[in-house]
RNA sequence: UGGGGUGUAGUCAAGUGGUUAAGACAUCGGUUUUUGGUGCCGACAUGCGUAGGUUCGAAUCCUACCGCCCCAGCCA
């Protein structure tokens, strides 16, 4: 059998291949079960939406599950809000979880009980040291570190004392719970880690039941072992953490033993990923909130007009490996035009209207053209759209004076206008250098867009009644950062922010129709760019759209080839 | 100078001893077109971090070296 990979013959990632491996070597007793574990301190971005998909889909394929677990094991950083948020954006991407939503909260009971087991059996002890004394006894990362007097306390007063820890006895930061691993570790994630901190904070979930709480690396081990989850994904800065996951694992005593796998998070180019930047960048006022169209969140993305389809086709696209990447903007350009080609809706509107003036057509007259609703699909039917004496075309759809190449309308030129009539240019009305008007006459044998006499014409326009025209609002985004790497030459982010990434257009001309748009519904203004619904500042009397991305221009190409 | 990872095109990424080194994005040509959009066709690694070695045969195995990333929170 040849290698003719047609395309059901995908290749598979590293984690597909351990999981079947795994199935064949029948070492899953109750099939495969993933977890998406966000800690409810932030919104999430277009990096979430790869883990997300990657364990959600991996649990899909083999027929598993795949559970949401909100890890709010630190209070002083988390809150409820977000945990909506983070809930509506998964749902958004078109996963369910039902009725696998989990807390690890949930298990803090659980997760103490094993504590004091470990300490029974002399695996954990309570360290009176401070934090500083702690980071000197842990040594650095050529030098073992060297153990605590505390190591040693007899196992009746390391439970008594952590006893005292849980009922609030003891001030935040004067002893924690650690395992007694190996100080001499070239791993410092086992220099004796800390299992347990005082935080005498209310808890958003369990409120004051608890003055202690668990950390993460004793926390998640746990939890995935509780919830039966086979394969725990993370990313790469974990790796090193394995070997503490897998200790935990050893010994808290569960019979599941679930597995960390680690994979390459995503970098993208000219944006930030990180929680704390973007912070800055709304803290700041740099963007309007943390779902400014600009921002690279999941609520930014969807307010802008991305699709779910188009986000998910760029998580696959880019892959899964364990190399540190730097994926290419342009990719997720190409998913979200790929997919919107298909979907949206075509409609006219002209942002930057120039008045046209049919010289030659009936003054009181007005007529219905049928205009295809998207010509990637039929069924999608057509619609009818207004044409009359006075309308409006797109300034840069006119020159006076045009270099080679252009074939838009220029004075003595015939266009097409879309769906309608060819027009030829033949005066132009000025105010000092402006041109305020311009006047043409149509071709009445070309109705509907050509002649009996079969004659080409170069440039299609598209246009608008003026009589019939709705007036909107239109905001034009380009990437929040001009470099590839934000902060790479200066060391600070925001000197590579792109001031010019938003461009307001007040006096936009539209069909009627964008007034009965669903606030969900993907639009492409014809030869202009996808568009949506702004939904936080759109009003029926004067809608607001959002430009998702525009069309590609090879125009603009040429144009810059040729130094115009 | 400890430990753990990782290097295949401008960017992702398959490839696991014998293939012409997949595919996608980007880029560049051509073509179709009532969107300068879309579609279609073509070009794009004598080469797999480098140098040796093993082998009839190496991106794949071995050795050494080099680059890059992560780790010294009572964050996740």
């Amino acid at each position: 059998m040849e290698k003719t990979s047609t395309d059901a013959e995908v290749s598979k990632n590293f984690i597909e291949k351990i999981i079947e491996k795994d199935l064949e070597n029948n070492v899953i007793s109750n099939g495969i079960v993933t977890r998406f574990p966000p800690e409810p301190n932030g919104y999430l971005h277009i990096g979430h939406a790869k883990a997300i998909s990657i364990n959600f889909s991996v649990a899909k394929k083999y027929e598993g599950v795949c559970h949401l677990r909100f890890d709010d094991t630190n209070p002083a950083k988390e809150e409820l809000a977000y945990m909506e948020a983070i809930k509506k954006d998964i749902s958004w991407l078109g996963f369910k979880w039902e009725p696998h939503e989990y807390f690890a909260s949930d298990y803090f009971s659980a997760i103490y009980d094993i504590a004091v087991e470990l300490i029974k059996q002399g695996k954990a002890y309570v360290d009176t040291l401070t934090p500083e004394q702690v980071r000197e006894y842990r040594g650095t990362l050529t030098q073992p570190g060297k153990n605590s007097p505390d190591r040693d306390r007899p196992i009746e007063e390391n439970l008594e004392l952590f006893e005292e820890m849980r009922n609030g006895q003891h001030a935040d930061g004067t002893m924690v719970l650690r395992a007694k691993i190996d100080m001499s570790s070239p791993n410092l994630n086992m220099r004796d880690p800390t299992l347990f901190r005082i935080k005498k904070i209310d808890h958003h979930r369990t409120g004051d039941t608890w003055s202690i709480y668990p950390m993460y690396d004793f926390t998640h081990p746990i939890s995935d072992a509780i919830e039966g989850i086979t394969h725990s994904l993370c990313s790469l800065e974990f790796e090193d953490h394995r070997p503490l996951y897998d200790w935990v694992v050893e010994n808290s005593g569960l019979q599941a033993t679930p597995h960390q796998y680690e994979f390459a998070r995503l970098n993208l180019t000219y944006t930030v990923m990180s929680k704390r930047l973007l912070l800055q960048l709304v803290k700041e006022e740099h963007v309007s909130g943390w779902d400014d169209p600009r921002m690279p969140t999941l609520s930014a993305m969807r307010r802008r007009g991305f699709s779910p389809e188009a986000i998910l086709d760029f998580t696959e696209k880019i892959g899964v490996a364990r190399a540190n990447s730097l994926v290419d903007y342009a990719l997720l350009e190409h998913c979200v035009r790929e997919d919107l080609n298909t979907t949206a809706l075509r409609i006219m509107a002209v942002l930057d209207p120039l008045k046209v003036i049919i010289d030659n057509y009936p003054q009181d007259s007005e007529e219905w053209f049928e205009a295809e609703n998207n010509p990637e699909n039929p069924a999608a039917g057509t619609r009818k759209i207004p044409f009359s004496k006075v309308i409006y075309i797109e300034k840069d759809d006119f020159m006076e004076n045009p270099p080679k190449k252009y074939f838009r309308l220029s004075p003595g030129k015939e266009i097409r206008l879309k769906h309608a009539y060819y027009i030829t240019c033949t005066g132009i009305i000025k105010d000092g250098d402006q041109i305020t008007e311009i006047h043409c006459n149509y071709d009445p044998e070309s109705r509907g867009g050509s002649t009996p006499d079969g004659r080409k014409v170069k440039g299609t326009s598209h246009w608008v009644s003026a009589s019939h025209s709705i007036d909107c609002e239109v905001r034009l985004y380009d990437r929040l950062f001009t470099a590839e790497i934000p902060g790479s030459r200066t060391g600070n982010f925001l000197d590579d922010i792109n001031h010019n990434s938003i461009k307001v257009l007040k006096e936009c001309k539209a069909e009627s129709l964008i007034r009965e748009l669903a606030s969900d519904q993907h639009v492409q203004f014809l030869r202009t760019g996808y568009f949506c619904i702004d939904e936080k500042d759109s009003t029926p009397e004067f809608p607001v759209f959002n430009r998702t991305i525009p069309l590609r221009d090879s125009w603009e190409k040429l144009k810059k080839k040729m130094g115009i």
